[in-house]
DNA sequence: ATCCTAAACAGGAATTATTCCTATCTAAAA
DNA sequence: TTTTAGATAGGAATAATTCCTGTTTAGGAT
């Protein structure tokens, strides 16, 4: 993604543009791993030693609230980010912390079918999920 | 649960039976709420003022490692420990930090046979639990 | 019943992810 | 260019959890 979209981006959802924030998002989209806050941090205080951590975790909470990125907790209670905004599930590795995307409509469909035929006594479902653990091969 | 049954419970696992260990595990077969730590080390010190909060941890996560307890982490990054051992998943409420059990046999086939039949590559599925979020009618 | 020892415990210090605070700075609207 | 609300840097504060150390104890051996 080159600068101009990654603006348009943020501004787009009212934001300020900064150099911080442009660094922080062009980070994520760049990142595979679904990355810590920390994580960031050491990857674009390389090239930008003067960002600092409270602003790298106080962007990252902007981007979420503004609907740009998604925030999940791993197994460690860690924050995680991730700019895939669109509903997808997660494939926890047991034997690293490797965390992979997982997406699949049918899935999706499936799930979605399910508890439209079985209601649960006094909750309304609003969001699915899956963690799904294993094994990398 | 008598508390033969709850000695019988731990040292069959080679655990000490301690008073200590006796009183957390009581107590959180006794919680339908996913007890934190902190909540099992307020409830008991009512009537057990000398037992300490790094008894508490290191006792719970000694029931997880011997398989009497199972923990997952809440959405506020909080360990949340449950005494059932069975599969199953749970409902969060995006209102208050409720946590409730979910077990649907006809869900866990479901997901099952999707993941037999739907074998993803590089990975393999070793246990699939569900975050539903949602809210309490 | 008493002794012995590995394991468990209490109490508190240390660690670490995250939030909070405040003085300074800057994007972008006027 | 000026203005100012919002953004940032840097560091202090917070809070869940782990670690450390000296003391105690459960339960097997004697």
């Amino acid at each position: 993604m080159n600068v101009d979209r990654l603006k348009e981006k943020i501004t787009s959802k009212g934001m300020k543009f900064t150099h911080q924030r442009l660094v922080i998002y062009r980070s994520l989209c760049n990142s595979q791993d679904h990355p810590t806050a920390e994580m960031v941090y050491n990857q674009i205080t390389e090239e930008n030693p003067s960002i600092s951590m409270g602003t790298v975790y106080k962007t990252l909470e902007s981007f979420v609230n503004a609907g740009i990125l998604q925030k999940f907790r791993d197994d460690q209670g860690l924050m995680r980010f991730d700019p895939v905004m669109e509903t997808h599930s997660h494939l926890y590795c047991n034997d690293s912390s490797d965390i992979r995307d997982y997406k699949n409509p049918d899935l999706e469909e499936l799930l979605h079918t399910f508890f439209k035929e079985n209601q649960i006594d006094g909750f309304e479902v609003e969001e699915v999920s899956l963690v799904i653990k294993g094994k990398t091969k």
